[in-house]
DNA sequence: CGCCGCACTGACCGCGCGGTCAGTGTGTTG
DNA sequence: CAACACACTGACCGCGCGGTCAGTGCGGCG
């Protein structure tokens, strides 16, 4: 064995994991600053000396558990947005991607969207830079696929940073709903509304007659 | 006179105005958790117990800045909202004035932003609840104002709160870059964008060939 | 001019937080 | 079985916050 994972590695890992999932949970419940390092204590079940074996300070935890869900879900759009098909195949693969992830993860909302406007403690300008930096970058990749499809003459010309945010935030406001809802309608339903929405515009059309 | 408004009433105001103008300022630059009262009071040139001359305490000051504020936007949106034109014209002009708003208060959209994902200290449920139920009264004004248009034949039939979600925040993504953009482009254009987006689509159509 | 009321002040308090570290219990080793 | 290593604990600390209130000085009135 090159890279034998010992057992102490497995505890570890599986530590780090739990500690994770106990503070997404207290996020979604309480927020980002009611989140207290108590209560992810007691709700990963462990003392809260415990936490800082595995994370160097509150920020770290936080920023870790952030930056391991958010790259699961870009993970996810990514590979429903890198395709040759047409864009709106690519936009309803990519919001069913997105839905079902927040399915699976309805307490990472509430980090997802608080991590967008950070609180200003003074000291933390470089945090803040960094997360909007990431969601620009998250907006530049989406309005590339935008632009591309512009190019390919499928969507007319408009600019697409802003086209990307609209339809980004749009996107979002279902999707919290739905997370909300403790009986949302089916995914499909959704994915038409927004898709067909945005490509075809909500206005009687001659073909609509 | 009837209602003479006194010196002290006359200051009294004053002062009040002024607390929540710095208020304001404050929570613009650090956020609603990371702005305390010595921030508020250095800002406005006050003693930190002087504001509790004219608030309660903190909460009520947060509120009662975040209501005077919200209820102004609220007018003016409403004012171009509720008018026999089409719908068209209703959201140009609903649009405009949430743009103008906020071009005059761009501090105000942290705090807007934040109290739609308040944080949860335990004790606050019913504060959480009334905002919530606020911003939800808004989206169902605006869903109403879709579904007439349905009933008028303008738009067709899609479910009328989901589409004012999606247009709502979509257009809140486009107002807030254009709060951070020292210089951005003339409202008109956004405006443009916005309301043929959702009302024409972006697909590329017979007639714009 | 002397007194008083009151808007305003800012040093102070208690609380609850993030973070620490001496102590404890358990598994391992010689 | 004794001695040790070490993951884990939770009482404890200092800090910074919201909130308090005895003190201050100024404007007006007798």
């Amino acid at each position: 064995m090159i890279y034998p994972k010992s057992k102490e590695e497995v505890v570890q890992e599986f530590r780090i994991q739990s500690l994770q999932e106990a503070t997404m949970r207290v996020i979604a419940r309480k927020g980002i600053a009611g989140a207290t390092m108590q209560d992810i204590a007691d709700e990963a079940g462990v003392a809260k000396g415990t936490i800082y074996l595995y994370f160097r300070d509150r920020d770290e935890l936080v920023e870790k558990t952030f930056e391991n869900a958010i790259t699961e879900l870009h993970r996810r759009v990514d590979l429903a947005l890198d395709t040759d098909a047409p864009l709106e195949q690519r936009l309803r693969d990519s919001l069913r991607q997105a839905i079902d992830f927040f399915r699976d993860n309805g307490q990472f909302f509430r980090l997802y969207i608080a991590q967008r406007f950070p609180e200003g403690t003074p000291q933390q300008q470089a945090k803040q830079k960094r997360h909007c930096d990431q969601y620009k970058s998250r907006m530049l990749k989406l309005a590339a696929v935008f632009e591309e499809a512009m190019n390919r003459g499928e969507i007319r010309r408009v600019d697409p940073y802003r086209l990307a945010l609209f339809f980004a935030e749009g996107t979002n406001a279902i999707i919290v709903e739905r997370v909300m809802e403790q009986d949302p309608p089916p995914a499909d339903a959704d994915v038409e509304l927004i898709v067909s929405s945005i490509l075809n515009g909500v206005r009687i059309q001659r073909s609509d007659i």
